[in-house]
DNA sequence: ATCTGGGCTATTGTATACCAGGAACCTCGC
DNA sequence: GCGAGGTTCCTGGTATACAATAGCCCAGAT
């Protein structure tokens, strides 16, 4: 039994501004925005009310999700979530290729060989053909294994940008996996980049991870049609 | 004469948040904040006496050079500019390798010859060996080098994300530049880097920019000293 | 019926007042 | 002299009131 008074769970760090934004990052990267019926306006006042709060600090979360382009403030306007255009999430993907492709190379001069050996384990239940009956595992495992690339380059800023860029992702990323052999190829690639990590071969590691990105870019290029 | 009535040319967009995100912006990256007396407080309250504003949009211009990484807030302690730390340098420079060699690859798949050959005339003054002699307005033209690179991708979120990345950097740099023979060893790489491009050489393009932008992260490692 | 002008409304931009937490300092007791 | 504890002040956090402007609607003239 506890002597101690152990009143807060100390969740300090409680600050609105904090809350708000991720509660409306959330919010935003987790709903369709591409659908025609989509409720795009986000609106100071009515937030404030359902949220019991004064406008001051949803326009500071407000300022920080503009920054970081998720939505768009016009002035005496609204605010209003940003629908990417094809191009822009094409270019979203180009430079995570180079990002993740970097990362991959950084594996290959500095990680260790217990934790490239680890990257296997994520696909070891999908080896006798079972992607597509758990695409949602996989789709799982797939961002795992992204962002382990990205972790264990040990450079926190690449993860940092390519987190950045995710977000705007998420939706687009989650439709795309089920679509034609998508998860098949997907999973034949990664075990390639594994193999090129586990060589020490920074090039070829470089190369493949990004030639399996820009397929990603090519496969939205060709086929995704819900964008601008 | 004119018959029409031309009234203003209408510089509308003059809003306080705006305008006191640049000057603060302007002021934090162009002052030393290395040196060990430099200033690095800001007074929501003092800034708003000097600029003859209230704190609103002083707020809200601080909200977003917080999201850039440029100051630090400590709830109820104060506004702080953050000095990086040498991995943080490090690190920039080598996301910076990464979106840059990802740059001229694209250049060489997609950009117009007489466009990569512009690239030359900002090089032909420095042909005799007077880089050293003129290392300002050297240091000017690399600068405009590398933004032509990631300009002429055609990849904007590249060179938007790039700039990010070169405001933390425009102090670093350029006490970097007039270092050693950095100039000269410069000057040879861009060469070298534009011929790859005339080449259509993608991957020749893609290393030089990268071994090229890396040996600046070599040198901030062993020869910068009055970073963290 | 259409065009024009003003004013009404909706929505963000800005200013100001108050709140709360933390740090420095000051006092008081030892 | 020195430390514990309280007090005060400084600073950002939050709430709210007011200003400014873009869009819309309607009345009145043509």
């Amino acid at each position: 039994m506890q002597t101690k008074l152990q009143v807060k769970p100390i969740e300090s760090s409680f600050s609105l501004k904090e809350h708000i934004y991720q509660v409306l990052k959330d919010a935003i990267t987790s709903m369709n925005i591409y659908a025609d019926d989509a409720e795009l306006k986000l609106d100071e006042r009515k937030l404030s009310e359902q949220l019991g709060i004064s406008r001051t600090p949803i326009r500071e979360a407000i300022v920080r999700l503009e920054q970081e382009g998720l939505v768009t403030v016009l002035p005496r306007r609204g605010v209003y979530i940003t629908r990417k255009t094809k191009q822009e999430v094409l270019e979203m993907i180009t430079v995570w290729a180079a990002l993740e492709g970097m990362a991959a190379r950084l594996i290959t001069e500095h990680a260790a060989d217990d934790k490239i050996a680890s990257l296997r384990k994520l696909f070891t239940t999908f080896e006798n053909g079972q992607v597509q009956a758990r695409i949602d595992e996989y789709s799982d495992r797939n961002i795992e294994f992204h962002e382990a690339i990205l972790t264990m380059s040990g450079c926190a800023l690449l993860k940092q940008i390519a987190d950045g860029l995710f977000v705007h992702m998420k939706g687009i990323r989650a439709r795309t996996i089920g679509e034609k052999d998508r998860a098949k190829r997907s999973i034949i690639d990664h075990l390639y980049i594994i193999e090129a990590l586990e060589q020490r071969d920074g090039d070829l590691a470089e190369r493949r991870v990004r030639e399996h990105t820009l397929n990603l870019a090519r496969h939205v290029a060709e086929h995704v049609d819900y964008l601008d």
